[in-house]
DNA sequence: ATAAGTGCAAACTGTTTGCAGCCAG
DNA sequence: CTGGCTGCAAACAGTTTGCACTTAT
Protein backbone atom coordinates (compact mmCIF):
# COMPACT_ATOMS: atom_id res chain seq x y z
CA UNK A 1 0.00 0.00 0.00
CA UNK A 2 1.20 3.34 -1.12
CA UNK A 3 1.48 6.16 1.74
CA UNK A 4 -1.23 8.22 -0.07
CA UNK A 5 -3.78 4.98 0.11
CA UNK A 6 -2.39 4.83 3.76
CA UNK A 7 -3.01 8.57 4.85
CA UNK A 8 -6.01 7.64 3.12
CA UNK A 9 -7.32 4.87 4.99
CA UNK A 10 -6.27 6.68 8.13
CA UNK A 11 -8.59 9.88 7.62
CA UNK A 12 -11.46 7.59 6.85
CA UNK A 13 -10.65 5.59 10.32
CA UNK A 14 -10.55 8.44 12.61
CA UNK A 15 -13.90 9.40 10.84
CA UNK A 16 -15.29 6.12 12.53
CA UNK A 17 -13.50 6.38 15.18
CA UNK A 18 -14.53 10.17 15.91
CA UNK A 19 -18.12 8.89 15.75
CA UNK A 20 -17.84 6.15 18.04
CA UNK A 21 -17.02 3.33 15.60
CA UNK A 22 -14.85 0.23 16.77
CA UNK A 23 -11.96 -0.45 14.54
CA UNK A 24 -12.23 -4.04 13.73
CA UNK A 25 -10.25 -5.74 11.75
CA UNK A 26 -12.26 -6.71 8.76
CA UNK A 27 -13.58 -2.92 9.13
CA UNK A 28 -10.54 -1.56 8.34
CA UNK A 29 -9.63 -4.21 5.49
CA UNK A 30 -12.73 -3.29 4.04
CA UNK A 31 -11.81 0.62 4.12
CA UNK A 32 -8.68 -0.03 2.59
CA UNK A 33 -10.12 -2.03 -0.32
CA UNK A 34 -11.63 0.85 -1.05
CA UNK A 35 -8.93 3.35 -0.84
CA UNK A 36 -6.92 1.14 -2.71
CA UNK A 37 -9.28 0.42 -5.85
CA UNK A 38 -9.11 2.68 -8.69
CA UNK A 39 -12.70 2.38 -9.61
CA UNK A 40 -16.38 1.69 -7.34
CA UNK A 41 -16.23 -2.05 -6.44
CA UNK A 42 -19.46 -3.58 -5.62
CA UNK A 43 -20.65 -5.05 -2.00
CA UNK A 44 -19.41 -8.93 -3.49
CA UNK A 45 -16.11 -7.23 -5.31
CA UNK A 46 -15.15 -5.98 -1.82
CA UNK A 47 -16.13 -9.35 -0.52
CA UNK A 48 -14.06 -11.18 -3.07
CA UNK A 49 -11.24 -8.89 -2.03
CA UNK A 50 -11.77 -9.37 1.81
CA UNK A 51 -11.46 -12.81 1.20
CA UNK A 52 -7.83 -13.29 1.12
CA UNK A 53 -6.93 -11.62 4.63
CA UNK A 54 -10.31 -12.78 6.51
CA UNK A 55 -11.10 -15.93 5.18
CA UNK A 56 -13.98 -16.00 7.04
CA UNK A 57 -15.81 -12.58 6.52
CA UNK A 58 -19.21 -13.05 6.05
CA UNK A 59 -21.20 -11.06 3.07
CA UNK A 60 -23.43 -9.95 5.47
CA UNK A 61 -19.95 -7.71 7.75
CA UNK A 62 -19.43 -6.40 3.99
CA UNK A 63 -23.23 -5.06 4.03
CA UNK A 64 -23.25 -3.62 7.64
CA UNK A 65 -19.85 -1.50 7.15
CA UNK A 66 -20.81 -0.35 3.99
CA UNK A 67 -24.29 1.33 5.46
CA UNK A 68 -22.05 2.66 8.31
CA UNK A 69 -19.39 4.14 6.29
CA UNK A 70 -22.84 5.66 3.80
CA UNK A 71 -24.07 7.19 7.28
CA UNK A 72 -21.24 8.55 7.72
CA UNK A 73 -20.79 10.74 4.46
CA UNK A 74 -17.47 8.74 4.08
CA UNK A 75 -19.19 5.98 1.12
CA UNK A 76 -21.59 7.44 -1.97
CA UNK A 77 -23.71 4.67 -3.09
CA UNK A 78 -23.97 4.73 -7.39
CA UNK A 79 -26.59 2.40 -9.03
CA UNK A 80 -25.59 0.35 -11.93
CA UNK A 81 -28.70 -0.85 -12.60
CA UNK A 82 -29.47 -4.25 -13.19
CA UNK A 83 -26.34 -6.52 -14.10
CA UNK A 84 -24.97 -6.57 -10.03
CA UNK A 85 -26.43 -4.12 -7.76
CA UNK A 86 -25.03 -0.92 -6.46
CA UNK A 87 -21.16 0.22 -6.33
CA UNK A 88 -19.40 2.04 -3.39
CA UNK A 89 -16.73 4.55 -3.64
CA UNK A 90 -14.87 6.79 -0.95
CA UNK A 91 -16.16 10.89 -1.55
CA UNK A 92 -12.57 12.06 -0.39
CA UNK A 93 -11.92 11.93 -4.03
CA UNK A 94 -12.67 15.44 -6.07
CA UNK A 95 -16.43 15.56 -7.16
CA UNK A 96 -17.43 13.72 -10.62
CA UNK A 97 -20.06 11.50 -11.86
CA UNK A 98 -19.69 8.30 -13.47
CA UNK A 99 -20.88 5.76 -16.51
CA UNK A 100 -21.73 2.29 -15.93
CA UNK A 101 -21.84 -0.16 -19.01
CA UNK A 102 -25.71 -1.46 -19.48
CA UNK A 103 -23.87 -4.57 -20.37
CA UNK A 104 -21.43 -5.74 -18.03
CA UNK A 105 -21.75 -3.38 -15.22
CA UNK A 106 -18.42 -1.88 -14.95
CA UNK A 107 -17.97 1.81 -14.42
CA UNK A 108 -15.94 4.89 -14.91
CA UNK A 109 -15.31 7.66 -13.31
CA UNK A 110 -15.91 11.04 -15.57
CA UNK A 111 -14.59 14.03 -14.80
CA UNK A 112 -17.28 16.41 -16.18
CA UNK A 113 -20.69 17.91 -14.41
CA UNK A 114 -23.40 19.49 -15.58
CA UNK A 115 -24.22 21.76 -12.60
CA UNK A 116 -22.69 25.06 -13.56
CA UNK A 117 -23.82 28.81 -12.70
CA UNK A 118 -26.38 28.78 -15.81
CA UNK A 119 -28.17 25.33 -14.61
CA UNK A 120 -28.29 27.27 -11.29
CA UNK A 121 -29.92 30.01 -12.79
CA UNK A 122 -32.45 28.00 -14.46
CA UNK A 123 -33.40 26.32 -11.27
CA UNK A 124 -33.68 29.19 -9.36
CA UNK A 125 -35.93 30.63 -11.95
CA UNK A 126 -38.16 27.61 -11.13
CA UNK A 127 -38.07 28.60 -8.03
CA UNK A 128 -35.32 25.85 -6.50
CA UNK A 129 -32.70 26.15 -4.50
CA UNK A 130 -29.97 22.92 -5.58
CA UNK A 131 -28.86 20.84 -2.93
CA UNK A 132 -27.43 18.39 -4.50
CA UNK A 133 -27.34 15.99 -8.14
CA UNK A 134 -26.63 12.54 -9.47
CA UNK A 135 -25.45 12.49 -13.49
CA UNK A 136 -26.53 9.38 -14.61
CA UNK A 137 -24.53 8.07 -17.66
CA UNK A 138 -25.45 4.32 -19.38
CA UNK A 139 -23.30 3.08 -21.91
CA UNK A 140 -20.99 0.18 -23.65
CA UNK A 141 -17.85 0.03 -22.66
CA UNK A 142 -15.32 -0.82 -24.86
CA UNK A 143 -14.63 -4.57 -23.94
CA UNK A 144 -18.83 -5.03 -24.93
CA UNK A 145 -18.77 -2.99 -27.78
CA UNK A 146 -17.30 -5.73 -30.06
CA UNK B 1 -58.42 9.95 -20.62
CA UNK B 2 -57.97 13.21 -22.50
CA UNK B 3 -57.91 13.59 -26.28
CA UNK B 4 -54.09 14.57 -25.35
CA UNK B 5 -53.18 11.59 -23.58
CA UNK B 6 -55.50 8.78 -26.28
CA UNK B 7 -53.17 10.16 -28.68
CA UNK B 8 -49.87 9.55 -27.09
CA UNK B 9 -51.74 5.97 -26.49
CA UNK B 10 -52.08 5.30 -29.79
CA UNK B 11 -48.17 6.51 -31.14
CA UNK B 12 -47.00 3.73 -28.79
CA UNK B 13 -49.39 1.15 -29.81
CA UNK B 14 -48.89 1.68 -33.14
CA UNK B 15 -45.04 1.35 -32.28
CA UNK B 16 -45.77 -2.15 -30.90
CA UNK B 17 -47.41 -3.30 -33.78
CA UNK B 18 -45.33 -2.06 -36.30
CA UNK B 19 -42.76 -4.14 -34.57
CA UNK B 20 -44.90 -7.10 -34.93
CA UNK B 21 -46.01 -7.16 -31.24
CA UNK B 22 -49.54 -7.97 -30.54
CA UNK B 23 -52.34 -5.64 -28.87
CA UNK B 24 -53.39 -7.01 -25.63
CA UNK B 25 -55.59 -5.67 -23.35
CA UNK B 26 -53.13 -6.15 -20.82
CA UNK B 27 -50.77 -4.67 -23.33
CA UNK B 28 -52.56 -1.59 -24.15
CA UNK B 29 -53.82 -0.90 -20.38
CA UNK B 30 -50.31 -0.42 -19.24
CA UNK B 31 -49.24 2.11 -22.01
CA UNK B 32 -52.21 3.65 -21.15
CA UNK B 33 -51.33 4.19 -17.35
CA UNK B 34 -48.13 5.56 -18.52
CA UNK B 35 -49.31 7.64 -20.78
CA UNK B 36 -52.27 8.60 -17.98
CA UNK B 37 -49.29 9.07 -15.12
CA UNK B 38 -47.93 12.81 -14.33
CA UNK B 39 -44.54 11.20 -13.50
CA UNK B 40 -42.48 7.49 -13.82
CA UNK B 41 -43.55 4.74 -12.20
CA UNK B 42 -42.66 1.63 -10.56
CA UNK B 43 -43.51 -1.74 -11.48
CA UNK B 44 -45.38 -2.24 -8.71
CA UNK B 45 -46.96 1.04 -9.58
CA UNK B 46 -48.27 0.22 -12.52
CA UNK B 47 -49.47 -3.19 -11.02
CA UNK B 48 -51.78 -1.45 -8.76
CA UNK B 49 -53.37 0.37 -11.17
CA UNK B 50 -53.87 -1.95 -13.71
CA UNK B 51 -55.71 -4.19 -11.45
CA UNK B 52 -58.45 -2.02 -10.88
CA UNK B 53 -59.21 -2.86 -15.19
CA UNK B 54 -57.85 -6.44 -15.05
CA UNK B 55 -58.15 -7.70 -11.62
CA UNK B 56 -56.04 -10.67 -12.57
CA UNK B 57 -53.29 -9.23 -14.03
CA UNK B 58 -50.13 -10.81 -12.99
CA UNK B 59 -46.93 -8.47 -12.26
CA UNK B 60 -44.73 -10.87 -14.56
CA UNK B 61 -46.54 -9.50 -17.78
CA UNK B 62 -45.91 -5.60 -15.76
CA UNK B 63 -42.18 -6.68 -16.36
CA UNK B 64 -42.11 -8.47 -19.51
CA UNK B 65 -44.14 -5.62 -20.78
CA UNK B 66 -42.29 -2.78 -19.71
CA UNK B 67 -39.13 -4.83 -21.12
CA UNK B 68 -40.57 -5.01 -24.38
CA UNK B 69 -41.05 -1.40 -24.01
CA UNK B 70 -37.68 -0.52 -22.81
CA UNK B 71 -36.40 -2.67 -25.92
CA UNK B 72 -38.94 -0.81 -28.63
CA UNK B 73 -36.93 2.69 -27.18
CA UNK B 74 -40.26 4.24 -26.12
CA UNK B 75 -39.76 3.82 -22.02
CA UNK B 76 -37.06 4.69 -20.13
CA UNK B 77 -35.90 3.16 -17.14
CA UNK B 78 -35.06 5.73 -14.01
CA UNK B 79 -33.57 4.50 -10.87
CA UNK B 80 -34.53 6.40 -8.10
CA UNK B 81 -31.60 5.64 -6.38
CA UNK B 82 -33.20 4.77 -3.19
CA UNK B 83 -34.27 1.81 -1.56
CA UNK B 84 -37.49 1.18 -4.53
CA UNK B 85 -36.41 0.04 -7.84
CA UNK B 86 -37.00 1.23 -11.65
CA UNK B 87 -39.02 3.18 -12.27
CA UNK B 88 -40.47 4.09 -15.81
CA UNK B 89 -41.38 6.85 -17.85
CA UNK B 90 -42.46 6.98 -21.45
CA UNK B 91 -40.00 9.63 -24.32
CA UNK B 92 -42.53 10.27 -26.90
CA UNK B 93 -42.13 13.59 -25.24
CA UNK B 94 -39.60 16.20 -25.19
CA UNK B 95 -36.53 15.02 -24.09
CA UNK B 96 -35.98 16.76 -20.39
CA UNK B 97 -34.70 16.37 -16.98
CA UNK B 98 -36.80 16.61 -13.48
CA UNK B 99 -36.06 18.65 -10.20
CA UNK B 100 -37.27 16.91 -6.97
CA UNK B 101 -37.91 18.91 -3.63
CA UNK B 102 -35.96 17.07 -0.86
CA UNK B 103 -38.71 18.30 1.78
CA UNK B 104 -42.14 18.16 -0.27
CA UNK B 105 -41.28 15.86 -3.21
CA UNK B 106 -42.97 18.18 -5.43
CA UNK B 107 -41.57 17.61 -8.93
CA UNK B 108 -41.26 20.10 -11.94
CA UNK B 109 -39.47 19.59 -15.52
CA UNK B 110 -36.39 21.33 -16.21
CA UNK B 111 -35.99 21.66 -20.11
CA UNK B 112 -32.15 21.60 -19.50
CA UNK B 113 -29.86 18.49 -20.76
CA UNK B 114 -26.19 18.54 -20.37
CA UNK B 115 -25.96 16.20 -22.83
CA UNK B 116 -24.16 17.61 -25.58
CA UNK B 117 -21.27 17.33 -28.60
CA UNK B 118 -18.68 17.63 -26.09
CA UNK B 119 -19.89 15.30 -23.26
CA UNK B 120 -20.56 12.93 -26.16
CA UNK B 121 -16.51 13.35 -27.29
CA UNK B 122 -15.31 13.01 -23.38
CA UNK B 123 -17.34 9.38 -23.28
CA UNK B 124 -15.51 8.48 -26.43
CA UNK B 125 -12.24 8.79 -25.20
CA UNK B 126 -13.11 6.56 -22.03
CA UNK B 127 -14.39 4.34 -24.84
CA UNK B 128 -17.41 4.35 -23.87
CA UNK B 129 -20.97 5.20 -26.59
CA UNK B 130 -23.80 6.25 -24.19
CA UNK B 131 -27.06 4.56 -24.43
CA UNK B 132 -29.14 7.33 -22.25
CA UNK B 133 -28.93 9.10 -19.35
CA UNK B 134 -31.09 11.07 -16.23
CA UNK B 135 -29.97 13.66 -14.74
CA UNK B 136 -30.91 13.59 -10.82
CA UNK B 137 -31.74 17.01 -9.47
CA UNK B 138 -32.76 17.14 -5.78
CA UNK B 139 -33.46 21.21 -4.25
CA UNK B 140 -35.21 22.87 -2.27
CA UNK B 141 -38.77 24.46 -3.91
CA UNK B 142 -40.32 27.83 -3.31
CA UNK B 143 -42.61 27.05 -1.30
CA UNK B 144 -40.39 24.71 1.24
CA UNK B 145 -38.09 27.52 1.07
CA UNK B 146 -39.47 30.10 3.56
C1' DA C 1 -17.45 -5.71 31.79
C1' DT C 2 -20.40 -4.71 28.16
C1' DA C 3 -22.21 -3.23 24.12
C1' DA C 4 -20.79 -3.02 19.31
C1' DG C 5 -19.45 -6.12 15.83
C1' DT C 6 -19.43 -10.68 13.78
C1' DG C 7 -20.78 -15.22 11.23
C1' DC C 8 -24.47 -18.06 10.20
C1' DA C 9 -28.81 -19.03 8.41
C1' DA C 10 -32.93 -17.67 7.08
C1' DA C 11 -36.11 -14.02 5.52
C1' DC C 12 -37.17 -10.44 2.38
C1' DT C 13 -37.63 -7.56 -2.01
C1' DG C 14 -37.55 -6.84 -6.66
C1' DT C 15 -37.12 -9.29 -10.77
C1' DT C 16 -36.81 -13.34 -13.97
C1' DT C 17 -38.04 -17.88 -15.90
C1' DG C 18 -40.33 -22.55 -17.18
C1' DC C 19 -44.54 -24.21 -18.24
C1' DA C 20 -49.30 -25.17 -19.82
C1' DG C 21 -53.24 -22.89 -21.44
C1' DC C 22 -55.19 -18.77 -23.95
C1' DC C 23 -56.11 -15.49 -27.58
C1' DA C 24 -54.74 -11.78 -31.27
C1' DG C 25 -53.44 -12.01 -35.85
C1' DC D 1 -54.68 -22.16 -36.63
C1' DT D 2 -50.55 -21.05 -34.27
C1' DG D 3 -46.98 -18.57 -32.12
C1' DG D 4 -46.88 -14.74 -29.07
C1' DC D 5 -48.90 -13.58 -24.63
C1' DT D 6 -50.65 -14.75 -20.22
C1' DG D 7 -51.07 -16.35 -15.14
C1' DC D 8 -49.14 -19.28 -11.99
C1' DA D 9 -45.55 -20.87 -9.26
C1' DA D 10 -41.11 -21.30 -8.43
C1' DA D 11 -36.39 -19.74 -8.96
C1' DC D 12 -33.29 -16.16 -8.63
C1' DA D 13 -29.92 -12.23 -7.04
C1' DG D 14 -28.91 -8.76 -4.05
C1' DT D 15 -29.68 -7.28 0.36
C1' DT D 16 -31.40 -7.32 5.21
C1' DT D 17 -32.37 -9.31 9.76
C1' DG D 18 -32.64 -12.35 14.19
C1' DC D 19 -29.73 -14.81 16.93
C1' DA D 20 -25.93 -16.35 19.82
C1' DC D 21 -21.04 -15.78 20.06
C1' DT D 22 -16.85 -12.83 19.93
C1' DT D 23 -14.04 -8.88 20.68
C1' DA D 24 -12.64 -3.81 20.90
C1' DT D 25 -13.00 -0.41 24.12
Amino acid sequence: MTAINAAGTIIVVNRLKEKGYRITGQRQALVEQLVESEEPLSAFEIWERLRIQYKDVSLDTVYRNLHVLVDLGALIPINAMGKEGVRYELVYTSHHHHIVCVKCGQTQCIDYCPVDPHLISVLKTHGYELVRHNLQLFGVCRHCNC
